[in-house]
DNA sequence: TGAAATCTGCGAACCGGTTCGACGATTGTC
DNA sequence: GACAATCGTCGAACCGGTTCGCAGATTTCA
């Protein structure tokens, strides 16, 4: 292995003059920066980042915790993960992925044995087991998902009321009156999934206001229970004429159960789900949709992450609960109910 | 932060004593070992990993190189990465997840820097670049995915020729005589994907020994593009009875296709895909499929690298070629053509 | 011309672990 | 009772970087 040494050697100078050579740090006259730079071309040399993260506590490393639930909809979440991991690459970082059920467990070991710089987690809960021990980590965290409790986090996320919302009120402008929304299992609900009631019940509020009836229902996160428990919604609540959907996998199940009940959309229909354009394509989801974002949000926690990071003035500014704004893309899916 | 030193302070002895206590390397006396064990217990003490690797020249981190290239269907990606991550973590090795499209450059990095103790490649192509960069290093890897040249390293993946003759095999019990195949669009194959063409060439030689006539087609990566190619793909072969879908995203487009052909399955049409039943439940994807066991690859490609890893005889022992054999899921999609 | 300031580079210390060699104290053996 | 072997602990060196303080050489300026 070729060492700094090794390098200062070649180039007929220290170690220390080598090493500010590279940094820039002080002030090194051409010809040596020369020689320097030779030689670690010559020696193929490349830092080694267990004597750096020693010498320097930076790492150049965040971690990233993406907890796997049971009912949890996973390759959502791997958009979350390319998002992040583009940016921090982008940024100088390397991604440690930690996907341990463990959450708090895990987290623990990641920060007080100084692998990372900073953290990103994923799909956080409502009271979420991390939080606590992200606060007491001395790297910062960034979150993707609304907790309870913001305080000493930057927060991000989709602003879920306002997609409840849209919803509501795109289906109301186009005259419906009796609608649907299928979230999460109730198990997601019950960890803490702050998204689907945030979703849900500003869905409520706002069909209350329009004066629109809405049946807001749990879903299922995998066939064969998926696609039954549709058809149970659909038996259940015949004179409905809108679906919202905030799960993907009662997404994906719905074609297959309207083909079979012989409903077509928008005509018999209307559709709307919650989900990522790219997502939708990829899968062949062919409802009008709010963008979810997942790219973005990773990119914006990642970002902010860094900046805390890299600046000690960061560690000291306020922190930041950011919302992104749904947008509907629009998949022709939902029309004026038949009469 | 909380160094061995004071552990050893607190405990009253020596660093080295300290350290012997707590890795059990050499004989230390109960009562000390207490002593030492309470201080860390106390003090919060978990070892900074950077100066561990340092000393030991171990990092305890598996690195993971998932490339996300354009037209690759990223979602059964993430399987192989849980499999991976999971038996990591089992095996106490934390995951460094790399997703840079350059990908020999990113592997020089980690692997140059000492930051890893051993990698995993996924979705590795014929001739893929990363190779000659994974040789050369001073970490073992391991792939998954069959390369043109295995030398060097242990190789993991799915029998995709056995795959093939399965598909075509099942549908000629059953009767067919006409097939279609789906394959992943040409820009995979032309990148290097080999398991399209391992796939299909096995697939146009079974046909061949028995008689079947096998259209074999590139297929798209995502809407709109691949509705419209399965469309134009039954237009040009309204005799075919048979569809062979070695492609998630024409999996997932079919069910609408179909619906919008009006043909029914399996009486209008036998169809199996090859993905696994986790994606198939999740996705309601509602065929027969080759069960591609990513979960059960990665976790194969962990544990023969983390047995390279630890055994210093394993770094010589013989490079493997693993494949592992497909199995059907039936889920109803095939029957005998209508005659 | 001399003192001060600037420019370059070096040596040493440090980051936080692990490990080797040595050494005093016990224990065992003949 | 003398000598060897074993046990338990310590000090020092080392892993491969970074950074501080210092000093010789050169330049600047009064």
């Amino acid at each position: 292995m070729v060492t700094i040494g090794d390098v200062a050697r070649a180039a007929g100078v220290s170690r220390s003059t080598a090493s500010y050579a590279l940094s820039g740090k002080r002030a090194i006259s051409a010809e040596v920066r020369q020689r320097v730079n030779d030689a670690v071309l010559r020696l193929g040399y490349t830092p080694n980042a267990g004597a750096r993260a020693l010498a320097t506590s930076q790492t150049m490393v965040i971690g990233l915790l993406a907890q796997f639930l049971e009912d949890e909809f996973a390759p959502a979440m791997l958009e979350y993960m390319l998002g992040v991991s583009d940016t921090a690459r982008e940024l100088g970082y390397d991604v440690l992925l930690v996907t341990e059920a463990d959450g708090d467990k895990a987290l623990r070991r990641i920060t007080d044995s100084r692998m990372v710089d900073g953290l990103v987690l994923l799909n956080v809960a409502q009271d979420d087991d991390r939080l606590p021990v992200l606060r007491a980590a001395p790297q910062p965290g960034a979150l993707v998902g609304l907790p309870g409790d913001c305080s000493g986090l930057d927060v991000f996320d989709l602003d879920f009321e306002e997609a409840g919302r849209m919803m509501v009120d795109h289906m109301h402008r186009l005259g419906h009156h009796e609608l649907i929304l299928v979230s999460q299992p109730e198990h997601v609900v019950q960890r803490g999934g702050a998204y689907v009631w945030r979703l849900q019940d500003a869905a409520l509020q706002q069909a209350r206001l329009r004066g629109v009836t809405l049946h807001a229902v749990f879903g299922e996160s995998r066939q064969p229970a998926v696609g039954r428990s549709l058809h149970a919604l659909l038996d259940r609540y015949p004179s409905a004429t809108g679906l919202l959907l905030n799960n993907e996998a009662a997404a994906a199940a719905l074609p297959t159960v309207l083909h079979e009940r012989g409903l077509t959309v928008p005509d018999d229909l209307s559709v709307i789900g919650r989900y990522s354009d790219e997502f939708a394509r990829v899968f062949s989801l062919p409802y009008s949709s709010i963008e979810s974002a997942p790219d973005r949000l990773g990119r914006m926690a990642v970002r902010q992450l860094v900046r805390r990071i890299e600046s000690e003035a960061g560690r000291a500014e306020p922190y930041v609960v950011r919302f992104v704004a749904p947008e509907l893309v629009d998949r022709k899916s939902t029309a004026a109910p038949r009469t």
